[in-house]
This record gives C-alpha cells, sequence and structure tokens, in this order.
DNA sequence: TATAAAGATTCCAGTAACTGGAGGGTCAAC
DNA sequence: GTTGACCCTCCAGTTACTGGAATCTTTATA
C-alpha cells in the first residue's frame, strides 16, 4: 500500500510517517518503479506501536528502543518494564511540579479581586 | 551594572538575557561606548519578574502581556486575572492528561513480571 | 486522448525557548 | 605586556514534527 494507505491504518498523518522513515524509526518497506514509498501490514503495525508509544509520552529515542524490543523474541520483559518505569517517573515528577504551580497560582487567582482596579496579587508576586 | 552582574541579581543566565534583549522582551538599559550591555535596577526587575512568569509555565508571549501590565499603571487586575487564569487551565488540562496516563502505564507496569521471559503486557499493549 | 485533480516526491523553513560554541574584541590586574 | 575574565555577534542544534514550494505520477473524467 502506499503512504496515505498506511496513514489511515496508523491513524498517522503522513508527514509524520515520511518524517519517521526519514529519522530511521519506520522505513517503508520498499518504493515503486516511480520513487513513491511502500508499506506493508508489518511496517503499519510498526507505525502504530510509535504512535501509542508517543501517546505514551515516550521520546522518539525511548520509543525506538521499545521498538527494537518490540521485534526482538529474546527480549526480557524486564528491560520493557525498566523503559516504562523511567517514563512513569517522569510522569510523576512533571504531575508534582504542576501541583505545585497549580496551588501556587490557584490562590493567587483566588485572591485577585479582578476588577477594574490595578492592585493586584499576582502581580505583587511576580515583581 | 553589565550582564553578568544583572545575571547574578536575576538568577537567569547571561546567554538568557541576551535572547530576552534579541527578541525584545527585556532590553538593555543602555550600551557602553564598546558595546557591552548595560543594565539598571529596574531592568533586573523586570528580568526577575520574567524568571517568576516563567517558573509558572507562562509562554514569552504571555510574559510579554503580563509585563506590559506589569509597567501599567492604569490596568485593571481583571486583565491580570484572565491571563493567570487561563494558564491554570492549562496546568489542569496537562495535570488530568498526565493523570490518565500515569494510571494507564501504572498498570502496565505493575502487571509485567519484569524477568527475562519475552513476555510482557506492555508489548502487548503497545504492539 | 487530453487534461485536470489527487496524490506522491524532495527540500527548505519555521515552531519554543533557549543553549553551546566559534571567533574575536575589551578590561582589570599583576 | 600579557594573562584571564568578560563581553560581543552570529550560527547551529535541540524536539518532533508541520507547512509550503516546486515538481512528478497516477487516476478519473470529458
Amino acid at each position: 500500500m502506499n503512504i496515505s494507505d498506511a496513514a489511515k491504518k496508523s491513524e498517522l498523518p503522513v508527514k509524520t510517517i515520511r518524517y519517521y522513515a526519514d529519522i530511521g524509526l519506520v522505513k517503508e518497506t520498499g518504493r515503486t518503479a516511480t520513487g513513491y514509498r511502500t508499506y506493508d501490514e508489518t511496517a503499519v503495525k510498526r507505525l502504530i506501536f510509535v504512535r501509542r508509544s508517543r501517546e505514551f509520552g515516550f521520546s522518539i529515542s525511548q520509543t525506538e528502543e521499545l521498538l527494537a524490543l518490540y521485534s526482538d523474541e529474546k527480549r526480557s520483559s524486564a528491560e520493557v518494564k525498566a523503559i516504562a518505569q523511567k517514563r512513569l517517573i517522569e510522569i510523576e515528577a512533571k504531575q508534582k511540579e504542576l501541583e505545585i504551580l497549580r496551588k501556587e497560582l490557584s490562590n493567587l487567582v483566588q485572591s485577585c479581586h479582578g476588577d477594574d482596579r490595578p492592585n493586584c496579587p499576582i502581580m505583587d508576586y511576580l515583581g
């Protein structure tokens, strides 16, 4: 199939699939005589895998590792788990950071009158 | 004072201060005869303001708006509050997104044995 | 069969907000 | 007068795409 069919099946934009081919993440299966990329079902599976991985927030480089394990019959689940745990820790760290910000900003927003006078605790805090 | 003193006082990297000057966010107060940037206390205050705003995750463009209000005697606190609320909503949206991801990834990680066998629910989910 | 629309290609540039480095001038101290 | 710390500008790289231009190829219709 050509790239637009692969795009439909993988639910990825054509541009993104070309980009993944460029960086060597998911290469096309082949090319037609006139240079069109072709994709088979295996390649589409890999594209779907990449999309899901990216949706979890795994970086391209982490996704590359996961993809390598995906097609590795001799992989250990420990390797996979380690990468996933790393991402989980990243997510939790980000959550903590955001929660601190949210609390602080929420307090400031609540204490601001929000009227037409200039006085404002948000400005006081920033300045 | 020169840029490195401004950097110490504002707790921003010299490079970043130069960048802010380049994009017109916080311009230097002046230049010496030999082209060195100079900063006065007012400029340093603006740099500190920008740092705090950025720490809250306000974009450069939002920071620009806030900075304009900061030096606007006729500002209304409503304008400030609106910008802050927008950011608060962004934070909360991101939090929800991360929480969904965290739950899902956490479940997968927990259900993965993490041994030397290839079988792995994380891979099953992604593939 | 001619042509037009749809779909493919490559390559270049832009996004956000810096950061690193090269190459080179300036200033203070010894 | 020379060393070392500072300053300057300009260019490139980061992340993961996305948009657009210029140029084929394929397909459908008149």
